[in-house]
DNA sequence: TCTCAGAGCAGT
DNA sequence: CTGCTCTGAGAC
């Protein structure tokens, strides 16, 4: 047999089928299995995405060296879903099968030196064994390898390595009857107390063996010592079990709120369109647009227990950002072990075990972000996409895949409903509702009967400050004070973090910033640095102007830390949990902040837009915003969506359970559109006002986009391949097409890299596929020259 | 005659 | 993408 294999090379010359001969002892490869192949004088790691008996290949076909995993990886569905999103998003199909895999199962290569003599062998640079090359940069030793090589005293091999470790622990059976271990019990001299113990508890836990080394050394109170011993002298066979590594360890399971709730009739008739598209096998996309508090989650929850009960399984998708305890919880205890979980915030081996879980058909339910899109999962009979308008289920870089693409082929493949859920849909997905492709299902009220919370904008151009501040309004540190005194709690949220945006030279007007982007530096005083957002740059806080040594600098615009700052100083006693990306960096932060919100131990909860989505505190009356113009004036023609649905979302954390809600905007726009009809929440207002906009700018949903980039390091050179890209483009597409650009990115320079981009806006372009392929070849051939080409379907961003 | 960098090309 | 081979220039 011949296997038809994608070996792990991404270049255009080896986007393609290379084939190798199946050798008879490794039996039967099968489709999706990871491999290890001869590739000219490497040796590298494929994948097979087919198999036939005859080959038109002219030479003599190799042999495949290794068959990887006991079970292939990949499922034959992902490995047909990875030849169609290669072609989609323009990336190599190696690209994708790899980010379908857990990082754990990308292969390592190894380059080493082994000698060929044993007097070679006896060199003082191998030391007894192969040099691993990949560690090698001393000239010297360059020199003396070279020379041994020429000589022929040693030579290159090439060693490709897995990475993914089964994590075991040991697993003790009986070897004697029970009768026995009474002889052997009696046997034991008086003083042998621990071994006593140990058969003891043998005798009394006879019938449930095997058991495992950690829950006998527990139970029994014994050591490690004891049960090695007892192997020693045949009382007990020891083998190594493979065990998961639990996420979930942390999730302490809340008490059974297994009462099932009570739908609604609203939420009963979402269910009742959903369940016969679940039973009958449909592929149909369904879009649920219900208000903030309207209880998705539990008409989500509801229809993954029908398909569950129909005898499929369910794969539901949140944004990384919502998968807070409060979400995975809530699943977890409806659907119990079912359940896998995949995110980023799992270690490399967690996330494989969970991975290993679904696809052994171990688990039912896989709820994860974005990349949770690829779970192995078998015999799909729903996929839900909760806060579908999330910008964080397209990635920023390639593959360039939205997960939500990519989940209406996988309803199709397996002829199942697919069920998108916002309180702010993407006005694609909204468009897409009114001429019927989806099918639109409506909550319109809040579940526990509540009306939304009631929203106050503030005009910061005419607002009064207290306390030698200008952040914080009197009218919002009033109502913050007021909630307090009655120990209800409040969300603050600023959409920018650190202490001050930038420093300012009053004296000479200079900016601080970033050597390697176009960007100013944001003031960190808790670190003590002025940092750069985007590449991680950091440098002391200057005290006299770099530029003319004045001291009359200043540091202006306001995040997260100055804002805790002042309302420390302004509302004295009050305590204050800060949420953003400096605080949640470690592993598990995020999860601590938040219980110790829901513990109430603090009032506020101050934090940039992570705190904004799906976040559920019953005692949480109040909602501030300190400044909602972040966002809006960004040049990306989703600015207004994506602010309206921001402020949308966190009011819609105000006022969840009995207590009525409270919200607070700052802006310095209260007359734009988005800001003023996120005050009434009105979701449909805003969409058919902003399609209108969208309609006379020409943008989605009314065109396609495509955005190509060229980044160089020297500007003139990115400049220059993005106009001959667009000379190139532009005469080969329909004259309805419109070719904006090039033009530098809006932050033009980044990780000293300039940034040139072309926006092709169409409506029916046959060509377009073809054409954007020969510009991704192309790109291969400028990358010799510094200059980095990039194609970015219907992007999120084009900045 | 040796060494090095750069270009071109093949990979089943 | 990586490694191999070829080529031409420069060093010794």
């Amino acid at each position: 047999m011949i296997a038809q294999v994608i070996v792990d090379v991404a270049a255009k010359q080896t986007d393609r089928i290379f084939e190798y001969h199946i050798p008879d002892e490794l039996g039967e490869v099968e489709i999706g299995s990871r491999v290890f192949v001869p590739f000219g004088p490497r040796k590298l790691q494929g994948f097979v995405v087919g198999l036939s008996n005859k080959s038109q290949y002219q030479g003599k076909l190799k042999d495949l060296l290794l068959v990887v995993d006991e079970m292939p990886p990949l499922t034959s569905e992902l490995i047909k879903l990875s030849k169609d999103l290669a072609d989609h998003v323009y990336s190599y199909r190696i690209t994708i099968l790899k980010t379908m895999l857990p990082r754990v199962m990308r292969a390592n290569y190894r380059k080493i030196l082994v000698p060929e003599s044993s007097k070679a062998k006896k060199m003082t640079i191998f030391q007894g064994k192969p040099l691993d090359l990949n560690t090698i940069n001393d000239n010297k030793q360059i020199a003396e390898i070279r020379k041994l090589l020429r000589t022929n005293m040693a030579k290159i091999e090439y060693v490709v390595e897995n990475r993914a470790r089964v994590k075991t622990e040991n697993e003790y059976s009986l070897t004697n009857n029970k009768k026995e271990y009474i002889n052997i019990y009696e046997s034991l001299r008086k003083n042998a107390v621990k071994q006593k113990q140990l058969i003891m508890y043998i005798i009394e836990n006879y019938d449930k063996f095997p058991k495992m080394q950690k829950e006998i050394e527990n139970n029994a109170n014994l050591s490690t010592v004891s049960l090695t011993n007892a192997v020693k002298r045949g009382w007990l066979r020891k083998k190594p079990a493979e065990i998961y590594r639990d996420p979930l360890t942390n999730y302490e399971q809340e008490e059974k709120s297994d009462k099932k709730i009570k739908l609604n009739t609203e939420q009963k008739n979402a269910l009742a369109k959903i369940e016969p598209a679940i039973i009958e096998k449909k592929a149909r996309t369904f879009l649920l647009e219900g208000v903030t508090g309207s209880g998705k989650t539990e008409v989500y929850l509801n229809a993954i227990s029908t398909t569950l009960k129909a005898g499929k399984n369910a794969l539901m998708m949140v944004p990384e950002i919502s998968l807070t305890p409060q979400m995975v919880s809530q699943v977890k205890n409806r659907f119990g072990q079912q359940v896998a979980v995949l995110h980023s915030g799992l270690s490399e081996g967690e996330l494989y075990d969970e991975w290993r879980r679904i696809r052994r058909g171990e688990a039912r339910v896989v709820v994860g972000a974005r990349s949770a899109v690829f779970a192995p999962l078998k015999n799909i009979g729903l996929i839900v996409i909760d806060e579908e308008h999330e910008s964080s289920y397209k990635q920023e870089d390639n593959p360039r895949y939205h997960a939500r693409d990519v989940a209406v082929w996988r309803s199709n493949y397996n002829s199942c409903p697919l069920l998108l859920g916002s309180a702010t849909p993407s006005l694609g997905s909204r468009a897409r509702a009114q001429k019927d492709v989806y099918q639109l299902l409506r909550l319109p009220h809040r579940a526990n009967q509540q009306s939304l919370p009631e929203v106050k904008l503030i005009d910061l151009k005419k607002a009064h400050f207290n306390g030698g501040q200008f952040d914080l309004s009197i009218q919002l540190v009033e109502a913050i004070k007021k909630r307090i005194a009655k120990k209800e709690q409040v969300i603050l949220m600023l959409n920018r973090r650190g202490f001050a945006n930038f420093m300012l030279c009053r004296e000479c007007g200079y900016v601080m910033k970033c050597p390697n982007c176009d960007l100013s530096l944001t003031m960190h005083k808790d670190t003590n640095k002025m940092q750069c957002h985007y590449c991680g740059f950091s440098t002391a806080i200057p005290e006299k102007c770099p530029n003319c040594q004045s001291t009359k600098i200043r540091f202006l615009g306001t995040g997260t830390q100055k804002i805790m700052t002042e309302l420390e100083k302004i509302i004295p006693g009050c305590r204050i949990l800060r949420m953003d990306v400096d605080t949640t960096r470690r592993k598990g932060s995020f999860k601590r902040i938040l219980d110790a919100f829901g513990n109430r131990e603090a009032d506020i909860l101050l934090g940039t837009q992570m705190i904004a989505k799906g976040l559920d505190f019953p005692n949480v009356t109040l909602v501030g915003v300190v400044n909602a113009d972040t966002g809006l004036w960004l040049p990306d023609y989703n600015a207004s969506e994506r602010t309206f649905e921001l402020l949308t979302q966190v009011a819609g954390r105000a006022g969840r359970a009995q207590k009525k809600g409270e919200v607070i905007i700052q802006t310095f726009n209260p007359d734009h559109y988005a800001i003023k009809l996120a005050e009434t929440q009105d979701y449909e207002q805003f969409y058919q006002y902003e399609m209108r906009v969208r309609h006379a700018g020409n943008y989605p949903p009314y065109f396609y986009t495509v955005l190509v980039s060229v980044a160089a390091k020297n500007e003139q050179n990115a400049a220059r391949e993005a106009f001959r890209i667009k000379k190139w483009l532009q005469p080969k597409l329909h004259q309805s097409t419109i070719v904006l650009g090039p033009t530098p990115s809006a932050i033009s320079r980044l990780k000293n890299q300039y940034y040139y981009q072309i926006l092709v806006k169409y409506k029916k372009e046959d060509n377009l596929n073809k054409l954007l392929h020969q510009i991704q070849d192309s790109a291969q051939k400028v990358k010799k020259y510094g200059l980095s080409v990039y194609i970015d379907n219907e992007p999120e961003r084009i900045m």
